[in-house]
DNA sequence: CCGAGTTTTGGTTGACTCGACCATAACTTC
DNA sequence: GAAGTTATGGTCGAGTCAACCAAAACTCGG
C-alpha cells in the first residue's frame, strides 16, 4: 500500500484506484425453517438473466452505509415478510472469479432461522418464491443458480454444527412449543431418530432450556395424550443441550 | 460509473452500475502457532497511514483473477516464508462501513495454523514482522490498528472450537511429535490442564490418530524418560479425538 | 360407555465413558 | 548410584446414555 493520506480528506491525494479492485459485494440469506416436518430452504425464482428462471437463494447488494449483519436482516425482511428478530449468522464469503458471469462479486453468506413462516413474499427482485424440501436441493432435485449449492450445502452443514453448539434448535419453533416439536428439529437437521423419553430427559435436566407453562397443546389428529407446553429459557443461547452421538447400530 | 459492455454478451445493455456500489476487498490472514509453550500468533507493524506504527493482521487486495482461498495462501506465503501446505480455513467477513477510515473496504478473514514458524519475514508492506502471545492480544496490552482485535477474538474462538471437532491439532505440530506436545496443544488453547495419562489413551484408543515410529524422541533439558515419537494419521481430517470437559471442580 | 389406537411421560438397567489417582518405567543430571 | 523428571500403564468409582418397558392421558369409532 503506496499511499500517503494528508489530511481529514478520507481518501489521500495520490490515491490511485486502479490498485484497488473494485468487487460489489453482496448479501444472500439461506432461510430455513421446518414445514411439514421436514426442513425447508425459502429460494427465490430469478426473473433476469443470467439464469432466468432459475432457483436462487435470495440476496442482494450491500450498501456503503450499512454492516453486513444490516445488508442480511434487511434482505431477509425484503425477501420474506418475516419477523426481524429471527436467528441470523454468517457463515460464509464466496468469491471464486467466476462465480458470476457479469463482473466479479464476493458474496457473504448468512444462514436465518425461523419458525414456520407464514405467507411468503416474493421480493422486489424475484419472479417468485417458495419452501422446497432441503434434500431436494441437496441431491440435485432442484439445481441452483451461480454456486449457490455449495453455498446451501455449507448452510446445511453449519445448521447441523450449530445445533450441537448453540441453540439454534430454539430458532426453529414457536414461542410455545411440545417437546415433540423440539425433537423433530433435531430428528430433521440431524436425520436421525431420537428416544422421546431420553430427549425429555436431557432437555428437562437442567433448567434453563425449557420453562414450562402451565398449558398443555391439543393433540394431533391422530389423538394422543396431549403433550405440555413449554417456553424456550435463557439457555439456549450458549449451546444446547442435546448431543448427537446417538449410535445407531443394536436397537433390538 | 456508468458503462455499456457490448462485447462478449457477459453484461447487459441496460446495466447500470451506479446501482451496485463498489467494494475494496482484503484478505486477512490470522496464523497461529506454538512457540515457547503459548499460543502465538503473527502480528505485522504498519509502516503507513492509518494506524501507522500499529500492530495489525497480516493481509492484503484480492485480485479479481483469483478466488478467496487462494488469496489467502497467497498473503500467507508473502507476509511469512512459511510452507504454503498448512491449514487454512476461512472464518469471517467483516464490513463495517467504518472499519477503515480510507473507503469502504470488506474483508475475509482466514485462519492458518503452523507449526513452529521459522525465521519471520516482514512482507512487503510492513515495517516489522512478530510473533506475541495470543493473551496479550486479548487482554489489549498490545492493541491492533483497524477492527482486528475483534477478527483476532473471532479467529481464538474459532480455533477453540475447531479443535473439537476437527483436527486442526495435527497443525500445530511436526510431522513428527510426542504426546507431550500435542497435549500442550490442546492445553494452550483451551487454557486447560489435561492429564497425560488419559489423554494418551484417548488418542491411542482409536487408530487412525497417532501412528508410531519406532523412534523416540530425546528428552527435554530436565531429562525424564524419552517419549514416544508419533505421526499423524488420516483421521485427522474429521473431527480430533480430544473434547474438553475435563471438569475444573474437586482435584484431590 | 367401552376398547383399540396413539402420543406423552416416567422408570429401570446395563454398558460404556471419563477423570482422578497410583504405580512403574526410562531416562537425565549431579 | 541417588535424586529428579517425564512417560506410560493400571485401576476404580462416578456419571452418562441409549435401549427398553410401562403407565398415563387423550381421540376416535362403535
Amino acid at each position: 500500500m503506496k499511499t500517503k493520506s494528508t489530511a481529514a480528506g478520507q481518501v489521500p491525494d495520490n490515491y490511485d484506484r486502479s490498485q484497488f479492485p473494485a468487487f460489489a459485494v453482496t448479501v444472500d440469506v439461506v432461510i430455513l425453517t421446518m414445514s411439514e416436518g421436514t426442513l425447508q430452504m425459502l429460494l427465490v425464482r430469478r426473473g433476469e438473466a443470467p439464469f432466468e428462471g432459475m432457483w436462487a437463494i435470495p440476496g442482494g447488494f450491500k450498501r456503503p452505509t450499512e454492516t453486513l449483519d444490516e445488508a442480511a436482516r434487511r434482505e431477509l425482511g425484503e425477501e420474506t415478510g418475516v419477523d426481524p428478530a429471527s436467528s441470523l449468522t454468517q457463515f460464509g464469503a464466496y468469491g471464486d472469479p467466476d462465480r458470476d458471469p457479469r463482473m466479479h462479486v464476493v458474496t457473504v453468506a448468512y444462514l436465518a432461522v425461523l419458525r414456520d413462516v407464514g405467507p411468503i413474499v416474493a421480493g422486489t427482485d424475484a419472479a417468485d418464491a417458495a419452501l422446497v424440501p432441503v434434500c431436494d436441493v441437496l441431491n440435485g432435485t432442484i439445481d441452483l443458480a451461480f454456486d449457490h449449492l455449495r453455498i446451501a450445502t455449507d448452510a446445511i452443514e453449519r445448521v447441523r454444527l450449530e445445533l450441537e453448539v448453540t441453540g439454534i434448535a430454539a430458532a426453529f419453533v414457536g414461542t410455545r412449543f411440545t417437546l415433540a416439536e423440539l425433537r423433530a428439529v433435531y430428528e430433521a437437521v440431524w436425520g436421525v431418530q431420537l428416544d422421546a423419553a431420553n430427549f425429555r430427559r436431557s432437555v428437562i435436566a437442567e433448567d434453563g432450556w425449557v420453562i414450562p407453562t402451565g398449558r398443555r397443546a391439543r393433540p394431533g389428529p391422530a389423538g394422543g395424550r396431549p403433550a405440555e407446553l413449554f417456553r424456550a429459557g435463557r439457555a439456549w443461547r450458549d449451546g444446547g443441550p442435546i448431543h448427537r452421538l446417538q449410535r445407531t447400530d443394536d436397537r433390538k
